[in-house]
DNA sequence: TGCCAGGCCCTCTTTAGGGCCTT
């Protein structure tokens, strides 16, 4: 019995739902056994203009998202594609206003679990120089996969970090498995005293 | 007019403040 998750990134014109900030791309893959086994990616057209910062950060300008399918459609096919899989994303707190906002656009309640690979990141190297997405790249040394601030490209870098993080945790503890449950709590636990409770985790899970 | 995210995490904490992350 396999346990599939989402890893979902998306690019947008700001940080806030809340103060008008849309997507302009979404990005996710199912990762599933330790392989990415399916993808989604689309730029949208919400009709916003993109800030200049926001096309520098991302490489996305008003001409591609211009070009690009109206947000609702993006989403109605997304919706699709997540069915009810719990998702990933590196801080994940953020994915999940956006996924919420643009669903609620469509009229679809999100009901899925979210969990965040920064925070697992946090408590698994806590000794990395930061937990930025990319700095995580090369301190667990995991593969290119495009440009950075591209949804599809963060998103698979995401997915590669959640798969190393579950290998680390595995080789780390001989964990005979480590069961989405089990990531879960680890992502609640203090980020000091890991071993602890680690092996908390592993007679609670039987892992 | 002037303001402008928000949740997590640490610490010189809990009657608070500031850095980290995401775009």
């Amino acid at each position: 019995m396999t346990h599939p998750v989402v890893v979902l990134d998306f690019e947008t014109t700001g940080l806030s739902p809340d103060r008008g900030d849309r997507a302009t791309e979404i990005a996710a893959v199912v990762l599933d056994s330790g392989r990415i086994v399916d993808r989604y990616q689309s730029l949208m057209n919400a009709g916003l203009r993109i800030p200049w910062f926001i096309e520098r950060l991302t490489g996305i300008s008003d001409a591609m998202v211009r070009g690009a399918p109206p947000a609702t459609q993006v989403m109605r096919e997304f919706a699709t594609f997540l069915r009810d899989f719990p998702v990933v994303a590196h801080n994940v707190s953020f994915d999940r206003k956006f996924l919420v906002a643009e669903m609620g656009r469509i009229g679809v309640e999100v009901r899925q679990e979210f969990l965040c690979s920064m925070r697992v990141a946090r408590r698994i190297f806590p000794e990395a120089e930061n937990h930025k997405l990319e700095t995580l790249q090369d301190y667990a040394r995991l593969p290119g996969t495009g440009r950075h601030h591209r949804a599809l490209a963060d998103a698979e870098l995401a997915a590669h970090l959640w798969q190393r993080m579950t290998d680390e945790l595995r080789r780390r503890y001989a964990l005979r498995s480590v069961p989405l449950a089990l990531m879960r709590d680890v992502q609640n636990l203090p980020c000091r005293g890991l071993d602890d409770a680690i092996e908390r985790l592993r007679r609670r899970h039987g892992a």
